[in-house]
DNA sequence: GTATGATACCTAGGAGTTCTATGTAGCTTT
DNA sequence: AAAGCTACATAGAACTCCTAGGTATCATAC
């Protein structure tokens, strides 16, 4: 049986890229870190996963980038939201707000009688 | 791009299933329609996901079908959550707050200086 | 000076979930 | 008898994510 808690990330590791490139811009491992922190490591964010949706998001003009230096010393490439991205980025939380709810309303609703 | 909304779906069609044949034994459509009415069609279950997944959780021996009639005298297979679906239920469950903590906590938080 | 570990990037292949599209059939209403 | 709703089912495709590997630089420990 897959990770149940890894099967609920579909579709919000989107949201929280675009969520932690939102307060600046940030080299992709320091994305997976800040993730991981932010959620006393609830939520892992795989390489195999972060680097294919960096590029996806590139490629849909979400975020630009561009190559630096780290902190560390290290060269990263740093990327950084567009336009685009920080509109999609309104639009995917609202849809998460949505969705969220929802779940809620059917693990907590009680069917009424009729 | 592919539905926003859809893409959440993922990993909690289960989870809801399980919930709504917690109040008792359901059929397909009727976990459908009431998924559907109780989110207010924020939620849409199409049956292309909807029946794969029963079969699924059947195989898994987290429901259990039975055929019988509804109360519009139709043939249906009315599911029943067993012990180990309603185990599941609860894991889920707790899984599911959990997560959904941990995507407010990035959406909410800010990072520190230092 | 050379292991070791942390930082930082990348990809191929596969697994798993969901959607689209389609088909079947019985019951009720018009 | 035609249409609409109820109810189940599957095949194939699309998409996201993970596993498992690989590369390279810098700092630290020995």
């Amino acid at each position: 049986m897959p990770n149940a808690s890894v099967d609920f990330l579909r579709g919000t590791l989107d949201l929280m890229i675009l969520k932690t490139l939102s307060w600046g811009p940030t080299h992709g491992y320091g994305i997976a870190r800040w993730i991981e922190q932010c959620t006393d490591d609830v939520l892992q964010v795989e390489e195999g996963s972060l680097y294919p949706a960096l590029h996806k998001l590139e490629d849909q003009g979400m975020v630009s980038a561009d190559w630096g230096i780290t902190e560390h010393n290290r060269r990263a490439k740093f990327y950084r939201l567009t336009a685009a991205g920080r509109k999609q980025l309104h639009v995917s939380r609202d849809y998460w707000a949505r969705f969220a709810d929802a779940v809620a309303k059917v693990l907590e609703t009680a069917p009424t009688a009729g």
